[in-house]
DNA sequence: GATCGCGTGTCAATTCGGTGACGAACTGCT
DNA sequence: AGCAGTTCGTCACCGAATTGACACGCGATC
């Protein structure tokens, strides 16, 4: 669920200061020293974005940022030392998508990162209607309807929903409707999620006690029938 | 389809030489020798990109751009004779997107268009008239009307009106909206989104209590009623 | 029939959005 | 420059919606 970041940046302390910033907002970011190193790391798992230093040593950030583009349409962010109009140039042609000058604040970072995360959600497959049965899942509109009447359901519910008509007849796990629905970071109660089951039902079932789209796999989970 | 820029330089030579690199470079370059000659020719046939120097006779290049605000949301770069903090910021304080300072390479120029340009085609496509019930919304011409009659709005509510327009149906966060209407370096509270949406209600909605256009989705953000 | 997993009803705490008010900044005008 | 009217961003408060926890009961499974 966490958006994953790859951290090109010589400088160890800011390296690591930067990490611990990202992760403070709820990112998940991992280090790369060099650029052969962010290659390797990249190949190895793919980052949601990209965040390349352009000073660095051996490979500079532009190489870096050239060879990831030829493998990858992975968003990416220059960091250059300072508003030096011809970094920022050469960083755009190498195939950056975004640069900020150091030193900038960390909210500015993020709110760089949330742009262009939000803008490869919208340019990428995304999240069309869901069509299961009688039920319309509308993730864009934040919207369902069943039978073409709108109805009403909180945010929890929606989430929960989508999660699962996202993946019509696989089972999912108490455990992973949580981490995807509450966060990686919920550490509540596995119950808590037949509650919203339940609440679920009662507004999208015809008859909440015999369930036609949201149904119970006993000791497994929960699914939606296709 | 190539992308038209409007030119707006007192200085024949450079004015001209920069015409031809530009479209050297594919684009489809307007001239104007001073800020009024410039307005009209946008008023006659907007431009994709309008390019500024910020030292001209008559109405300077800081009017110039603020005038242009007023009718339009084109992305703006100033040209500045040297760098010159002073004019950069009041530059941007006067609404432009970006800058550059005298001498510069045409390739740097190119580099900061394409940029203004992506961004500007990710802030949202067609401006076409857009028509939701009673309500019509012309982005070009920056009026609403409401069964007819023109209503006024802000410059804010204006714009945050046109973005939801320009997605009908869909939700968009908070934060997307800040992101749009506000940009994406603004690091304000939340709260500030729903301020203004209940300003526009009240001069939109029928009843801004019971509001039929602009709605709220609880937990998620807001949306228009197609 | 014992046990385990799941459904159900209730309740208090929290979150969320609407609202009115206020001062700062800005605009247009003189 | 001075002035009056707008517009904008922030804040505090309120009511309602939502949420998570808990206790209890039922039915399936062994």
């Amino acid at each position: 669920m966490a958006n994953r970041i790859l951290l090109v940046e010589d400088d160890e302390r800011i390296r690591v200061s930067m990490r611990l910033a990202l992760e403070d907002e709820g990112y998940q970011a991992e280090e790369a020293a060099g650029g052969e190193e962010a290659l390797e790391a990249f190949a190895r798992r793919p980052a949601d974005v990209v965040l390349i230093d352009i000073m660095l040593p051996g490979m500079d950030g532009l190489d870096c940022c050239r060879a990831l583009r030829r493998v990858s349409a992975v968003p990416v962010i220059m960091v250059t030392a300072r508003s030096d109009t011809h970094d920022v140039v050469a960083g755009l042609e190498a195939g950056a998508d975004d640069y900020v000058t150091k030193p900038f604040m960390i909210k500015e970072l993020t709110a760089r990162i949330r742009a262009l995360l939000r803008r490869a959600r919208a340019a990428g497959p995304g999240s069309g209607p869901l069509v299961l049965g009688d039920l319309e899942v509308l993730p864009d509109q934040g919207m369902v309807r069943r039978s073409g009447e709108e109805v009403h359901l909180t945010r929890t519910e929606f989430r929960l929903l989508c999660e699962l008509a996202a993946n019509p007849g696989k089972v999912l796990s108490r455990e992973q409707l949580l981490e995807r629905v509450w966060g990686y970071d919920y550490f509540g109660d596995g119950r808590l999620v037949d509650v919203h089951v339940r609440r679920l039902r009662t507004k999208v079932e015809q008859d909440p006690a015999n369930p036609g789209h949201v149904v119970t796999v006993r000791g497994l989970g929960y699914k939606v029938v296709p």
